[in-house]
DNA sequence: ACATCTAACTAACACTTGTTAGTTAGATTT
DNA sequence: AAATCTAACTAACAAGTGTTAGTTAGATGT
């Protein structure tokens, strides 16, 4: 039984190191090191480089479309619904700040899998904005530009993964609660 | 007279290539080549690709510290002032798209004047929350948590060039008015 | 006209890159 | 006990890296 943990260890040092350089500052040798061995040993857990970014991307790119599937096959409110995806992002980031600045800052790294990146991250945009559009006719939403709208929430939401560690204890049910309230009613009195 | 225009064509001609594929991504030979000409002949314009980056960033970088320092002198309630910051980004980034990507991407990446971009940087966000905290005291925004509303703030700002050129054309003023509009108010009816 | 300057070039350097081949000590399986 | 598997190693390679040295055709200044 090939130990799958070892595989897992590479993979989420590389992570970490790529969050700090990004993916082509880093080099074998330098996740080699971090890892206390010798850049050709890595080769026993992975098959190349490009292979570890694509894990750590595409396996979170596809969290992210389940968690929105789930939330758009319920009965919600637009609100509710926004709510759930604020959350969903705080969730999955916290759970992995460095995998995220690997899907935010290295996608255009991918080779064999940006195409399929690029689909699942349209068609999530395209989820997002429709409950947007579906909220501003229901009412429930302003009337103002949904583009402007969109990239402003998922622009905080996308940008988690460089502030969620610097908390020192994550409370999630509260940040959840005053993310929310700020992307959602604004912070003027 | 040593043309100052080649020189510019090169770094910002870098810019776009750093926006596309990160600093470290693009070596010098990509670089000439976008330029039409060998890699060595950079080097009658440039003397470093560092020096390239740095231009980028730091220019920007106090960019933005001047226009803090304008707004924050300003006798204005803390809501104008932070319309003020939403038009200020709006304004530097619309002019400078490419750069922008590197300030936010590629800031590690400086070597010599890694510390005094983390200072502007540090000031500048400090700059932002007193303006934050001032509005509260002043019962002009909601008591929420100050680092929540600035993060939120900040990242739909900082993420402004991923946006912008996409718009086909841009009409400041009415961005500005309903990015103001949706980060202050916020979006629910 | 001559000297200098500009902005390109070719050739090369020393170093770093991702990756492969082949080996080996120790654990596990048969 | 023998055979296989695991996960590390050393050595090496071909390609690519930023950069320097030296050269050159043409423009500019005296």
């Amino acid at each position: 039984m090939k130990s799958e943990t070892r595989r897992e260890e590479i993979i989420q040092t590389a992570a970490q190191l790529f969050k700090e350089k990004g993916f082509s500052a880093v080099t074998m040798r330098d996740l080699a090191t971090t890892m206390g061995m010798k850049a050709a040993s890595l080769y026993n857990h992975i098959s190349s480089k490009q292979e570890i970014l694509k894990e750590i991307i595409i396996s979170l790119a596809e969290e992210f479309t389940n968690g929105m599937e789930q939330i758009n096959n319920s009965n919600q409110s637009s609100i509710q619904k926004l709510k759930d995806i604020i959350a969903l992002h705080i969730n999955i980031t916290s759970k992995n700040t460095y995998g995220m600045a690997s899907l935010n800052n290295d996608w255009m790294h991918l080779e064999g899998q940006l195409q399929y990146y690029l689909e699942l991250r349209t068609n999530y945009e395209n989820d997002f904005r429709n409950i947007l559009i579906d909220g501003v006719s229901k009412n429930e939403i302003i009337d103002s530009d949904i583009e402007t709208m969109l990239f402003s929430l998922l622009s905080t939401l996308r940008s988690l993964y460089l502030w969620i560690p610097k908390k020192e204890d994550l409370n999630f049910e509260e940040l959840s609660k005053n993310l929310s309230t700020i992307l959602i009613s604004g912070i003027n009195k």
